[in-house]
DNA sequence: TGTATATATTCGTTCATGCGCATATAGGAA
DNA sequence: TTCCTATATGCGCATGAACGAATATATACA
């Protein structure tokens, strides 16, 4: 039997992981190091965004732990941590897009 | 060739997914409604916090369309949609279970 | 040392989120 | 209708996240 405290902070963490992936911009960048290891000035021609915004963000990935560096000299190459970020996004992706045709198909009966 | 405004709203389609499950009290009741459905009063028992804050938590759920509702008279019970938004979020358990695991043997080993 | 490039951080503002509390709505029963 | 229970919403506040713009830091090289 866990404790009760224990088991809130798990919870804690895991909303904390999740937070990490509730913004468009991160999840690009994880989708995008999922194909490749990029640093931060490819990152920042691939996504059009200041540079400034995409330290911001991947600071927060990395805090969560979902993405680790690498430095060549000035040159900083970000990785990604774990593939099952990727499944787990692929899960809710089919999810998602299940949900949305199901509603498409309501509408069109209606129609 | 996918336009690039599309893949920007399904990206956001998908962060909103994400930012619903970025709390740990929602987390919770998904998990919760993964053992069985309940009803509104059920959870707030279950969790120990206000009703008031359970509806909300429910709304935001609801809206971005993790549960369904059923109506039996006053009684309003919750159900889980679609079962592969756990297993996403048992794929990032697992993979912040491991993280934390190494990041405790690399202490150890300082010690 | 100085300069250039790559990356990170600070500041200020704006916007969203969560919560406590009170209140509103919906349905059933008398 | 009135009352009771179940659920939802509005309000006000405090906290946190995102962004633009400017600035700071770090490394390489001359």
């Amino acid at each position: 039997m866990v404790n009760q405290t224990l088991k809130q902070e798990i919870m804690q963490l895991e909303a904390d992981f999740c937070a990490a992936l509730s913004d468009p911009t991160r999840i690009f960048i994880l989708y995008a190091l999922n194909e490749r290891s990029l640093n931060v000035t490819e990152l920042t021609n691939e996504l059009a965004l200041p540079q400034p915004t995409i330290s911001r963000h991947l600071k927060v990935l990395r805090e969560r732990g979902l993405v680790f560096t690498e430095r060549q000299g000035t040159v900083i190459t970000y990785h990604l941590v774990d593939q099952r970020v990727i499944q787990a996004m692929d899960l809710l992706r089919s999810a998602m897009r299940d949900r949305l045709t199901q509603r498409a198909s309501l509408v069109n009966e209606l129609g």
